[in-house]
DNA sequence: GGCGTAAGTCAACAGGTGATGACAAATTAA
DNA sequence: TTAATTTGTCATCACCTGTTGACTTACGCC
């Protein structure tokens, strides 16, 4: 899914991609229900009609959206080896205005909605726990990658509220450090 | 602010308290956008007109629960030592069904809202972040703080999405034991 | 016991939501 | 060029939300 073609007028596929885009975009920075279609049509330059009639309803739309989001080990690799440090990293980047982790946003946003929470509680095991118990692997696989899940939820919600947890480049590199001796236990065998 | 006393008819401060409680529970299980008036209203026992007479608004009232919530040292204790342990314990405890932590599932469900947020992410530093910091004390104690909130935010967030994670007794006590090793990690002196 | 005020009830409001169907416009095919 | 089909627009529906004002009921005081 490309979001920053232009949107060709008068072509069903573009402006498909780009209410899917715009949807992408909103669902991670506010709740299932906080998000209007009409917002989201007036993002994506089209009308609030064709979502409907593009997408069926909202919550199609939403489940869509989830389904072309990226599966967790695309964004923090398959190799375990300096995988703490990679997420020390993304989580510390300041540049990524949480880009990166747009989907761990989506998520986060929707995960106790009466209609949008069972897709995104199938979502999250299919895309992020399993592949990544195979990752980790071990004993207690799973109950460990939920547990790795658990952290990256808590330190991607806790800079949503709180803000960044440094502002000082040299703060930043001790809050990285930290992160990463905090994964690295997370995820280290029982 | 007792819930459990019961709901005398005819009586302005008890059917004001029982509202109150009704929105704290209802408010720690959805978001502030999907409590609805007339929902707490009927959990109360009570018209969904007298919460607005009551409390002036719905926002009035959240923040009027979040003002009558407890401080998250009033919960795991003001002493570090064995603090880790204590969250462990805690978060693993099969009988209370995110009791103790209602405080936390409130700021949980309702910090990204557009309306109740600000007033979470108020509450958060002033009951949570602040008073913890003196407790743990040291280098960088505030941070030190708020990836502390941002952990058990990460641990509650789950539980609620993916459920508990042991579902046997000895399963537990690994996880319980590996929550505290976490803890002590991330509240460790810099 | 009767009356005044507090407490609770009910209906309605204005605003916003997702969704639908009728219509207009533009693109493509013949 | 004309006809057919796709694409986009608009108005509108039914529903739900928080909030308000008018009405009714019950309690407490003289």
């Amino acid at each position: 899914m490309k979001c920053s073609q232009p949107v060709r007028r008068r072509d069903a596929a573009s402006t498909k991609n780009a209410i899917l885009c715009a949807a992408r975009t909103l669902f991670a920075r506010d709740s299932y229900e906080n998000v209007g279609i009409r917002e989201i049509a007036s993002l994506a330059g089209a009308d609030a009609a064709l979502v409907s009639r593009y997408f069926g309803s909202k919550e199609e739309l939403f489940s869509e959206v989830l389904d072309h989001g990226e599966r967790g080990v695309d964004l923090l690799g398959t190799e375990i080896v300096g995988l703490p440090e990679r997420v020390g990293e993304i989580m510390t980047d300041p540049e990524d205005e949480g880009k990166s982790l747009e989907d761990i946003l989506i998520i986060l946003h929707s995960a106790n909605s009466p209609v949008a929470g069972p897709l995104v509680r199938d979502s999250i095991t299919k895309r992020f726990h399993a592949p990544f118990a195979e990752v980790i692997g071990g004993e207690q696989a799973m109950m460990r990658s939920q547990m790795f899940g658990a952290m990256l939820l808590g330190l991607s919600i806790s800079q949503q509220i709180s803000g960044d947890f440094a502002d000082t480049p040299e703060m930043r590199e001790k809050v990285k450090a930290r992160i990463a001796e905090i994964i690295a236990k997370v995820i280290s065998p029982l």
